[in-house]
RNA sequence: GGGAGCAUAGCUCAGUUGGGAGAGCAUCUGCCUUACAAGCAGAGGGUCACAGGUUCGAGCCCUGUUGUUCCCACCA
């Protein structure tokens, strides 16, 4: 073995290994219980970031941990066409040949896209194994996979027949640059400082004007009435009249309407049911006109009179300058307000109506919302529910069609003669109403959510009855980020009631984002991100792994810092070295099976100490609280096995003694294989590469530790007692250690020690691990501290006194006053627990074992106190 | 406008059912002690944002205040 971890030197060999033997590949077993992760499918287009490497090193942690467990495990992978993103890549892809997308045909674009696919949809898997994910790649996924695309066609007829999608115009958000629909998920808001425009309207009878605001000038030109509120006195008898609007000369009427707020800028609102979504009912309301003057591609279109052919910002600019010089301009106001953003390209979206297909919220949010509310799907940790259930109860129709091409085809079809629309599952050859076989298919394609909605059954063979889809449906946990739960978690819960008549998962459990160092988003624009394949390829998969898990909370976010990583990789050094120190000591030695011999005070100790790692471990992983995991076993496998047990074992290992250095290396080796079972789901790699080569055969029940049983508490010995005494031996050990410190003993130093203690006995079957830890050669015990004339420091316990002669680098004074502060510290316990114990209330209500345990640490420290005042009346007298 | 979170050591963060405040990094001291200097031993450092309340007991539960972050809505 190395001497320092060398993760280059085996990740990729195990990661082969693991494959190579099936490791990943779930089976269907009704022997077994299944436990399912569906992982959330990357996008196509995706290179991997911190972002996925968090999100999949805890479904990892998970699956490994419910492996060895003895679950059924399936961990399912894919990945997602993630329609607008890549028909964007792509678009780009061909700019620069000097291709405009609107130039080739569809079928020649799809070509390109699945050559994209085809080419870089499998860059993020292979990033994926790196990182040591161990999900079954036999039944990876595409969203537009056959089996997959028959899903969301089967789905879509079935929601149809249902009567839950319809075909409408609406007010819908439209990205000019990408030329497709959004939904309002797909809509970002940023505050933006801009202007609002007061215009003055005057009333067509010439008796006067109403004055408007707007953010947006450049939709006046498709103004059909200016909305008052019905109780606004001011405007009351002009409800009904009409103006003319400004640059066009057109007539619009008043109307009153409950929507306007009367305390708003003028109390008049200008509508434009065409260009806004509140209009557009105004408008519905009062059968108005409906002009649309923006085109789908951000031009005034012709109903824009003198302004058609201006970009609609361009038009903004000169319409307010005519305004201006016309004098229907009546003020210039500073105003910040929300502009919404495509998702995908950060274009300004305009709100327009367009004809689109629906699927219709309401019937479906219901059962989603009680199944939540009902604890049927739990919400890890609880806050989510309120933020999906906040999200679900204010749910519109959702806009599930996209002008764009990839992605699946809308299968609605229309009859080139009498203009008959079906929606079938497969294409009709000739029209069921006029019988012509004049057919087109709908040009749109399906928003890419709708899809991932099915991914928990579509991926498992839904709409076929298949084995997978009875065995592993539900799954068991979903893991995502938080801000995914609108776009992703909500619809995959309403599709799978309304698909399987089942939850599609029943626990979801959610976590933060990665930021950087100073807590901002990564980003591509910030320029700020991290690579986690640099970071492996510096530190290795585990350390990243560990980094990741560590000091993590679920749900809230975590910053990166290279320190982290820094630590995690010292981590996995240590663990390395820990390792190669038991199976260096190991080799040639006869070792005993456990328990087929009698276990020491430090045995006993350590193995209390594991038996309650494994506990704690197996209680917060079992419970997703992967933080909370790894940070006891840091804590034990650093400071317990390492700092502590390893150099308790070293006087044992370097004796003559052949059979007591058998048995400290069976302890040694069986503490070692449950650390490194206990860390496996953590650290994959470093783990097996170790168990590897444990020589230790009664230890190594598995050829590989992935497959190997989890740990399980040994109830055996009741060692609770004996981890007191032993810690008697270690307060021993400190308190020398700290004084040797405090003096400037050289560590190399061998000192002698007088002991006063009255259980003599239990210390003498110790004291080897005393003087190898204390570097001390000679240990005399004594009845009286007067037996001792050398000048000493002295280590004061409850149980005794360790002496320790200093000669001449003694200051008596000072070590009057060392004394004299403790002695302060314990009388203020001292007080404390009088206080507590005196007061009736307390002893009372407080668990009994609490109050005993008060009450024997309040003996100690009076014990401790005596033989303080003493030591220093003593030193006092000299 | 509505909702949620956060505030703990110099920094970044943990903190289980309410039962004597923790880690890493940083700082200070001493050590290459035959697993590990990516290390070892020792030390210092906290009014758990503030003010009330519940309780024998509050970092944790309740109310309010201040600061801060995020999500949703989109009143022109």
């Amino acid at each position: 073995m190395d001497k320092v971890f060398n993760p280059k030197a085996y990740e990729n060999k195990l990661y082969q290994m693991w494959l190579n033997k099936g490791y990943f590949t779930a089976h269907v077993d009704k022997t077994k219980t299944p436990f399912t992760i569906v992982m959330p499918p990357p996008n196509i287009t995706g290179q991997l970031h911190m972002g996925h490497a968090l999100n999949n090193t805890i479904q990892d942690v998970i699956i490994r941990f419910k492996r060895m467990q003895g679950f059924e495990t399936l961990w399912l992978p894919g990945t997602d066409h993630a329609s607008i993103a890549t028909e964007l890549k792509v678009a780009e892809q061909l700019k620069k040949e000097g291709i405009d997308k609107q130039d080739i045909s569809r079928e020649d674009f799809l070509k390109r896209a699945w050559q994209w696919k085809e080419q870089y949809g499998n860059r993020i898997n292979e990033q994926l194994k790196k990182l040591g994910s161990s999900c079954d790649w036999s039944r990876e996924a595409f969203t537009m996979d056959e089996n997959l695309s028959r899903a969301v066609k089967d789905s879509f007829v079935k929601y149809y027949n249902g009567g839950l999608i319809y075909r409408g115009k609406r007010i819908i958000n439209w990205c000019t640059s990408c030329r497709t629909a959004l939904s309002d998920a797909e809509v970002e808001y940023t505050e933006t400082p801009s202007y609002l425009w007061h215009i003055r309207y005057p009333l067509s009878d010439g008796s006067g004007f109403v004055t408007v605001a707007t953010t947006r000038p450049e939709t006046m030109l498709g103004d059909t009435a200016v909305a008052v509120n019905p109780n606004d006195l001011r405007y009351a008898d002009l409800v009904g009249k009409t103006l003319v609007l400004p640059l066009t000369g057109r007539d619009i009427v008043i109307v009153a309407d409950d929507y306007v707020e009367k305390d708003f800028g003028s109390g008049a609102v200008k509508i434009t049911p065409a260009h806004d979504p509140n209009d557009f009912e105004v408008g519905l309301r009062h059968s108005l006109e409906v002009i649309k003057v923006i085109g789908d591609d951000g031009i005034m279109n012709e109903n824009a009179g003198a302004y058609a052919g201006q970009d609609r910002f361009t038009c903004r600019k000169n319409l307010i300058a005519e305004l201006s010089a016309q004098g229907f301009l009546v003020k210039t106001e500073p105003y910040t307000h929300n502009v919404g953003e495509c998702y995908r390209c950060h274009t300004v979206v305009e709100p327009l109506i367009s004809k689109q297909w629906f699927l219709k919220m309401k019937p479906l949010t219901g059962p989603a919302i009680k199944y939540v509310k009902n604890k049927k799907i739990e919400y890890i940790p609880i806050k989510y529910e309120k933020t999906y259930l906040n999200w679900m109860y204010n749910l519109k129709d959702w806009c599930i069609s996209r002008q764009l091409i990839w992605g699946h085809r809308i299968p609605a079809y229309y009859c080139g003669e009498c203009g008959h629309m079906a929606v079938e599952y497969a294409a009709p050859t000739k029209c069921a109403a006029c019988g012509s076989a004049k057919i087109s298919q709908d040009e749109d394609v399906l928003d890419t959510w709708f899809s991932s909605a099915l991914w928990p059954f579509s991926t498992l063979g839904y709409p076929e009855k298949t084995e997978d889809l009875d065995y592993f449906y539900p799954t068991s946990v979903l893991v995502t980020a938080y801000d995914i739960i609108p776009f992703w978690v909500a619809r995959m819960i309403f599709s799978g009631l309304h698909f399987m008549k089942d939850v599609p998962f029943s626990e979801v459990l959610i976590h933060g984002i990665v930021r950087d160092s100073e807590g901002k988003k990564m980003s591509k624009s910030l320029g700020n991100g991290i690579d986690p394949l640099e970071l492996i390829d510096l530190y290795g998969a585990d350390a990243l792994r560990f980094s990741l898990s560590t000091g993590i909370a679920p749900g809230s976010d975590t910053r990166f810092m290279s320190e982290k990583i820094e630590n995690a990789r010292n981590f996995m050094n240590k663990v390395w070295n820990a390792s190669r120190f038991v199976i260096l000591n190991s080799e040639n030695q006869s070792i005993p099976k456990m328990y087929t011999f009698r276990l020491n005070d430090a045995d006993k100790w350590i193995l209390t100490k594991l038996n309650k790692t494994i506990r704690a471990v197996t209680k917060s992983l079992t419970k997703y609280d992967i933080g909370l995991a790894s940070a006891k076993l840091y804590e034990f496998v650093w400071d317990d096995f390492c700092d502590w047990y390893i150099e308790l074992c070293k006087p044992a290992l370097y004796s003559e003694n052949a059979e007591k250095r058998g048995e400290c290396l069976s302890v040694l080796n069986y503490t070692l294989v449950n650390i490194l079972k206990l860390l496996h789901p953590f650290t994959p790699f470093i783990t097996e590469e170790i168990y590897g080569a444990i020589a230790d055969k009664n230890v190594k029940a598995s050829e590989s530790i992935m497959i190997s049983e989890w740990p399980e508490p040994v109830k055996k010995f009741t060692a609770v007692k004996k981890e007191n005494d032993f810690q008697n031996i270690m307060d021993i050990i400190k308190g020398i250690r700290n004084i040797r410190a405090e003096m400037n003993v050289l560590p190399s130093k061998k000192i002698k020690l007088y002991m006063i203690a009255k259980n003599e006995r239990y210390i003498l079957k110790n004291l080897a691990y005393i003087k190898k830890l204390c570097n001390a050669e000679e240990v005399v015990f004594i009845a009286d501290k007067t037996a001792v004339t050398e000048k000493t420091a002295a280590a004061v316990f409850d149980f005794g006194e360790v002496l320790i002669p200093l000669g001449e680098l003694l200051d008596v004074n000072s070590e009057i006053e060392r004394l004299e502060r403790e002695a302060e510290k314990v009388e203020k316990e001292i007080v404390r627990g009088n206080g507590m114990l005196s007061n009736t209330k307390y002893t009372e209500k407080a668990p009994k074992d609490l109050v005993d345990r008060e009450r024997e640490k309040l003996e100690s420290n009076l014990e401790l106190k005596k033989r303080l005042i003493e030591r220093i009346e003593y030193l006092k007298g000299n």
